[in-house]
DNA sequence: TTGACAAATAGGATCAAATCCTATTTACTA
DNA sequence: TAGTAAATAGGATTTGATCCTATTTGTCAA
């Protein structure tokens, strides 16, 4: 919670009760949910909470780095016709994924817990930030 | 082209103009292109394909390994308020992310020549596959 | 403590991706 | 070449995300 305060000052963000209850239900969450279900649960606390405010925030806090997106960012779905082993670099700010080869990266494997625990049947790592041409638009963080 | 048939003729789909133009269409792309794209190219070919069968077709292809969904899978954006290094595994029957610890793979570090193309500002290792409840499903593959 | 103002919110409208539905067409098989 | 299951078109529906605007609220400086 100490984090959140932090965070919101330093980057001026006003601490809110919609805020604050965002935060605190998404923080004793484990499921990595939607802002639908963030918004479901809030209701009970807070009838009138509308979802615009719920994704607004989560949105807001994701880009000042008090939470983290994960596996999707709500963009349609997308595709490649490429199945041999390569990795993917994905720009923040133009949205293009780019294919980038590292034979050291192809080798890593999960260890075997893991493996034991779940069928695995793919696995990928995904850079993100920003690409030649972005670049200038890195400072917006 | 040969590996398309093939894996249609081992799956039992039938090949018909308008699957093909879709693998070729993506094929011949490289831009990791959403269904929408792809519908806009084959539009020109095929003035009345409609664009539930290029997505409907696109992930037929993706459950029988002729093609790849790649970030995002449409579905809703979601969240994580643990910001320590950790990794995912997400279930492509429930659609549950679970967290997982491997310090091996924390360290990985892409090669240089793509840090130094990229402003790179996060990396994950996304596993998939079944998990213990849903292994069942698997052999749906 | 109060007043001013920029920021945030609610609620509804709109947009866009995905999915569903059903009548019609088509690819495969025998 | 005919029969059948599978696939398609096209429109309707669902749902996540975003936009819009009037109203409310947190913050800060007087
Ligand atoms: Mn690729
Ligand atoms: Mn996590
Ligand atoms: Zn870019
Ligand atoms: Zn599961």
């Amino acid at each position: 919670m100490d984090r959140f305060y932090q965070k919101c000052k330093q980057h001026s963000l006003k601490i809110t009760p919609q805020r604050t209850a965002v935060y605190k239900t998404l923080e004793a969450s484990s499921s990595h949910p939607c802002a639908d279900m963030i918004h479901k649960v809030l209701q009970k606390e807070f009838p009138n909470i509308s979802l615009d405010t719920v994704n607004r925030t989560l949105i807001t806090f994701s880009k000042v780095n008090i939470i983290d997106v994960v596996e999707g960012r709500g963009d349609p779905r997308r595709f490649d016709p490429n199945l041999d082993a390569h990795h993917h670099f994905h720009c923040l700010a133009c949205n293009k994924i780019f294919d980038f080869h590292d034979t050291a990266l192809d080798q890593i494997t999960p260890s075997s817990d893991i493996a034991k625990k779940f069928i695995i049947t793919g696995k990928k790592i995904v850079l993100k930030g920003y690409c030649d041409n972005c670049r200038s638009q890195a400072s917006t963080l």
